[in-house]
DNA sequence: TGCGCCCCTGTGGTG
DNA sequence: CAGGGGCGCA
């Protein structure tokens, strides 16, 4: 035993014995790392490296347990350890590591003990990954995952105590749009004054506020208001059909986790034993419900750790409350706040820009993020003529930059909406980039995808009555609308499912009729569940895909479209194998299902491989590249035009630009055009204000001449256009006469495949002629076709192939031989 | 019952 | 400009 003083020496010793391994980490981040015990706010900034101390912290838990955070000193420690230690810190001897290492344990923490949850399974998997190369196979039984996936995880065990069965399906957002489309038909309301996303706002709401239908719909009954009545009627209905085909959407899974938790006490002190520690990340983008759940979880030890920056919460719009985090400290009392504001990401210039562009709002914990790099090139922003020019440029710099060494996956295109990214696609196609698109319509958003996921949602569930609406006459089996009509008007007078009632069809008058071809579907779907037990998952499928005609159908058309198909019906099969071949668990149909409901395309995007990337500012959150482009920073696109003159909307939009000017490391350029075509519809759109909030040191302009100025060699006529004013809010002028921030300095053209037309560029190039391209190397032109004042080319190179090229634009990365 | 045409509308971000 | 829904015809 030792006494008082020996054991506060002791404490401090074991501290830092163990600081020691982290020497890699600065002091706040080690800071972060050694506090494991109670309450912890981190409030990391953009690029602070708060992955890394997640994982240093996690894999201190694992080694030395409560050891750098606890004043407690094992009773068998000898004041001949204590000396040793000291010793030891002073200069550690590596040969006595094991002892060291004996001595600073105390209560190390077993994997399964460890709950770290993130929002995307593209940050639980890197988090995953991360871990088990510092920890080996241990980290595999941390829980490391997404809120949905720990929820559904917990429920599959727990959620027949809620009245669903253990394999309930996952509805997504259009298949709740589906049901709440039918259900106001039914109840013949008004489908424009009710359209569905609008109701689904509503009932996420109440979810968010825990309120089930009866009690939300008691509710509005008492406010009296007449339109919410309607909506609380259906939002009842919608839970009563969803309950029926013992399906949850995304709010449900949290949702009734939280009840779980909160009205079953086994339930919830088993997992509040079994969680010593909560990690939670991205804490700024919980909504209530996460906040409840992660409450929940933590309530036994209180060991919670939150990672967040109030600056980059940019999910308000889904129900993310920012008080999370602000009121975080006055939640927890006596919590730990450690901030980390040293980026390690980007240039000087780049992380001035965005916090200054940040400084702008109200409400911030504040914070100032610093860094040690250069200066680097100052953001560049561009003005274009219109968003075909905008894309052209961005195009242009990236060839160039390709050219310059630089790889294709090293750029980003980030965007507000996902409507923005054709015409860059457009530019790339036309320019011979390659490029992925994040985001967007996804794979498993395709209809033949759904059908044939629907084809699998029923077998395995057979209530589920919205897949087996959308499959059951398709391929075409003869099976009208209104037999289904009359088999659902059945199924909801005698309150069973329509599986029910199309697999005994005989058994009513009006069904007579239908009833031999529902009857043969019936038989197709009890046969394909009878095969589930016999054949492995891929085989199952292939076998699926054959017997539901389904195949059949996509190959006796031809056209293009329908070969697209049938390769996407197949490629599901990689995404079984993919499975197959990830899942911890033992293999299933509805494990399979579980993880496409809860799978984005954002997780399907591989940084390998060497492509520019192009997705929404949002879906970029937590990545980084060297170069990035912002395009579409204009008032109207961004801020959106409902931001404008909504002061907490706009708010939301500034942080989106932080986060966005963030992603960059090296260079960052911000694009906006003086007419845009956007839906069916040109408009002329002032610079966007943000882009008036940078100081002029760190940008340097380019592009189009004010409104009225014409530069030399621009011919074509002043389209009809409303007037742009010149000055903006925060006096950001494209050089010229206005007298603001930066102004004077003519703008300066630096690419000349941007920008207006030139007469002098007159295409030097025939068919027939080789030439040496900067990024494809030597070709062949085989074809020029004039369009407009450019041309087309095609070339065909020796090693990339044949690619179109738009002449201008490609003629300087280009050169006869 | 199935197919195709036409009109109309809406058109932010996500798990 | 797109996709969906409604309607009319085979």
């Amino acid at each position: 035993m030792l006494n008082r003083e020996e054991q506060l020496r002791f404490c401090a010793a074991r501290r830092q014995a163990i600081a020691l391994e982290f020497q890699n980490l600065n002091d706040q981040q080690r800071q972060a790392a050694l506090c494991t015990e109670g309450p912890l706010l981190l409030l990391a900034g953009a690029g602070s490296g708060k992955t890394t101390v997640l994982i240093h912290r996690i894999a201190n838990l694992m080694k030395y347990g409560r050891g750098s955070d606890s004043d407690q000193v094992p009773d068998w420690v000898t004041p001949e350890d204590l000396a040793f230690l000291e010793g030891y810190v002073r200069a550690p001897d590596p040969a006595r590591k094991a002892e060291q290492e004996r001595l600073c344990r105390l209560d190390p923490a077993v994997p399964w003990s460890i709950i770290a949850i993130t929002f995307t399974n593209k940050a639980a998997g890197e988090l995953k990954e991360r871990l088990e190369r510092m920890l080996g196979p241990a980290a595999n039984d941390i829980w490391a995952s997404t809120f949905h996936s720990a929820c559904v995880r917990i429920l599959r065990r727990d959620i027949d105590r809620l009245g669903f069965s253990s394999s309930f399906t996952i509805y997504d957002t259009a298949d709740s749009e589906r049901v709440i489309k039918d259900i106001v038909k039914d109840f013949n309301l008004d489908e424009k004054t009710f359209a569905p996303k609008t109701i689904l706002g509503y009932i996420s709401r109440a979810k968010d506020a825990m309120k089930l239908g009866k009690a939300y719909l008691a509710e509005c009954e008492k406010a009296g208001d007449f339109r919410l009545v309607r909506i609380a009627r259906v939002y009842a209905e919608y839970e009563r059909r969803l309950r029926e085909a013992n399906a949850l959407d995304f709010d449900d899974i949290i949702l009734h986790t939280v009840r779980l938790l909160r009205d079953f006490d086994d339930v919830r002190e088993y997992y509040q034993k079994k969680f010593r520690y909560v990690l939670i990340d991205e804490y700024q983008d919980t909504n209530n419900l996460q906040y409840q759940l992660a409450s929940a979880l933590a309530g036994g030890y209180r060991n919670i750790c939150v990672v967040g920056d109030d600056d980059q919460s940019i999910y308000r719009f889904r129900g993310a409350t920012i008080e999370n985090i602000l009121s975080f400290e006055s939640q927890y009392k006596g919590a730990r706040v450690i901030r980390l504001e040293q980026n390690y990401r980007s240039t000087r210039n780049i992380l001035e820009a965005s916090n200054a562009v940040i400084r702008n709002n109200e409400g911030r914990k504040g914070k100032r993020l610093w860094t040690e790099h250069e200066d680097g090139e100052k953001v560049q922003c561009y003005t274009a003529m219109n968003e075909h020019d905008e894309a052209q440029y961005v195009a242009a710099q990236i060839l160039s930059d390709y050219s310059a060494g630089r790889g294709w996956r090293d750029h980003a295109v980030l965007y507000r909406m996902n409507a923005q990214s054709n015409q860059i696609e457009q530019a790339f196609k036309r320019n011979g980039i390659p490029y992925r698109i994040i985001g967007g319509i996804r794979f498993f958003d395709r209809a033949e995808v759904k059908d044939m996921l629907a084809y699998l949602c029923v077998v395995n569930n057979p209530g589920d009555d919205l897949r087996l609406q959308r499959i059951i006459n398709n391929p075409p089996r003869g099976i009208g609308a209104t037999t289904i009509e009359r088999a659902q008007s059945i199924a909801r007078t005698e309150g069973r499912s329509l599986w029910d009632v199309v697999s005994h069809a005989k058994q009513w008058p009006e069904l007579q009729k239908a009833a031999p071809k529902l009857a043969q579907f019936a038989e197709l779907i009890e046969g394909l569940r009878g095969l589930t037990g016999e054949l492995e998952l891929p085989a199952f499928y292939e076998e699926l895909v054959q017997r539901t005609g389904y195949a059949a159908m996509l190959e006796q058309k031809h056209t293009v479209e329908d070969r697209t198909r049938l390769e996407n019906v197949h490629e599901l099969l990689s995404s079984i194998q993919n499975y197959l071949d990830n899942t911890e668990e033992e293999p299933s149909l509805a494990g399979f299902l579980d993880e496409i409901a809860l799978y984005t395309d954002l997780d399907n995007h591989d940084p390998n491989e060497d492509c520019v990337v192009m997705m929404t500012m949002h879906s970029a959150k937590g990545l980084e590249f060297p170069v990035v482009f912002v395009v579409g920073v204009e008032e109207g696109i961004f801020p959106g035009i409902r931001a404008i003159g909504e002061p907490a909307e706009m708010e939301e939009e500034r942080r989106l630009c932080y986060v966005a000017m963030t992603r960059a490391k090296e260079k960052l350029y911000m694009t906006c055009a003086c007419q845009r075509m956007l839906f069916g519809r040109t408009n002329s759109n002032r610079p966007s204000r943000f882009l008036g909030e940078i100081p002029p040191e760190q940008v340097e302009k380019s592009g189009r001449l004010p409104y009225g100025e014409r530069s030399e060699g621009e011919r074509e006529k002043p389209a009809r256009r409303t007037p742009v004013r010149r000055t903006y809010d925060r006096g950001f002028s494209l050089g010229g006469s206005a007298p603001a921030a930066g102004s004077g300095a003519a703008p300066d053209w630096k690419s000349p495949a941007a920008g207006a037309p030139q007469k002098a560029a007159a295409p030097a190039f025939r068919m027939g002629d080789s030439v040496q391209h900067k990024a494809f190397g030597r070709g062949l032109i085989t074809k020029v076709t004039p369009m407009g004042g450019d041309a087309l080319v095609e070339i065909a190179f020796d090693s990339v192939g044949t690619k179109r090229l738009m002449l201008k634009s490609a003629a300087q990365y280009m050169q006869k031989v």
